[in-house]
DNA sequence: TTGTATGGTAAAGTAGCTTGACGATTCTGT
DNA sequence: ACAGAATCGTCAAGCTACTTTACCATACAA
């Protein structure tokens, strides 16, 4: 019977506990976290997808098509957010020579300025947690999601 | 040099796995899932906001401020979704005799079934997470998210 | 009993996407 | 060689899930 009609004490568990919630706050605890350290080095415009986007350009220059499916957003929103970027002087967009259709958008000094700042705040994060769990605990909650997620996604 | 610098190996490792990032992806996965899941039991117009929300109002009742307070948005968001809930017969507005402007939300009794499926749900994503990580992983990974949260939020 | 706070809703505005349409370039098959 | 299809990117319009502004009804406080 229980399993058919939880409890109400079985409910209360299921709003407060569930690993999804437990994921969703320790995502956006770390989410403002970050975002409250990037206004405070005076990037306040910064906003998540903006992160997302910046963490998938390579080095050596991304095209919009493959920024897009990394992100999983379509091009057009790829292409709006980069017009942000560009505009602000974080990135450039030129043509590939190999394939004049595609634009290669790579970091101007600026947005490489940008990713070390990105960096340097993860790590300051990431050194608020361990302070919390210890270096065991943080490597075992790092483990332990990178073998689950390996597995469901 | 290195911290103020970073190699463009650290880059590399801050975009792909990074903490924050790994309780994004978490949480996503969970959330598909669980979406799957209701679509297949045809609750195929259910979206992540309407869990959230769901999830917050007591069997007892709740009024559309605390429901706003709780799940982060305003009061006007919380009554439009409350709309759709109560259109498709889940919920009920009450006007609370105590304090006359106050309306008081409750569960219908599909609402109630609905809050069961969610349980269900909720297990069935949990028992595929422990064939993966085994129960003690299962209960680590649990309890370092506890124990994190408790101190970052 | 009058001002002020609180609970809720209605309507309009906005952010961050998507969809649809399109031009430019490249590939493919014959 | 070249017609037709595919790919890359952008522009414009549309949509969704919110927020902001404005407001009414009720309750509280001086």
């Amino acid at each position: 019977m229980s399993d058919q009609f939880p409890t109400r004490e079985k409910i209360a568990a299921f709003r407060q506990e569930h690993l999804g919630r437990l994921f969703l706050r320790a995502h956006r605890a770390f989410s403002e976290r970050a975002l409250l350290k990037f206004q405070e080095r005076e990037y306040d415009w910064l906003r998540p997808m903006h992160l997302t986007l910046i963490a998938q350009i390579d080095l050596d220059g991304t095209n919009v098509t493959s920024l897009a499916s990394r992100i999983g957003v379509t091009k057009q929103a790829v292409s709006q957010m980069l017009d942000e970027l560009e505009s602000r002087g974080y990135v450039e967009r030129t043509v590939d020579p190999a394939n004049r259709r595609a634009a290669i958008v790579t970091f101007t000094e600026a947005g490489v300025r940008l990713l070390h700042d990105a960096y340097q705040i993860k790590q300051e994060i990431e050194a608020e947690y361990i302070a919390v769990l210890g270096e065991d605990g943080f490597n075992q909650l790092r483990s332990l999601l990178v073998k689950l997620l390996e597995s469901i996604e």
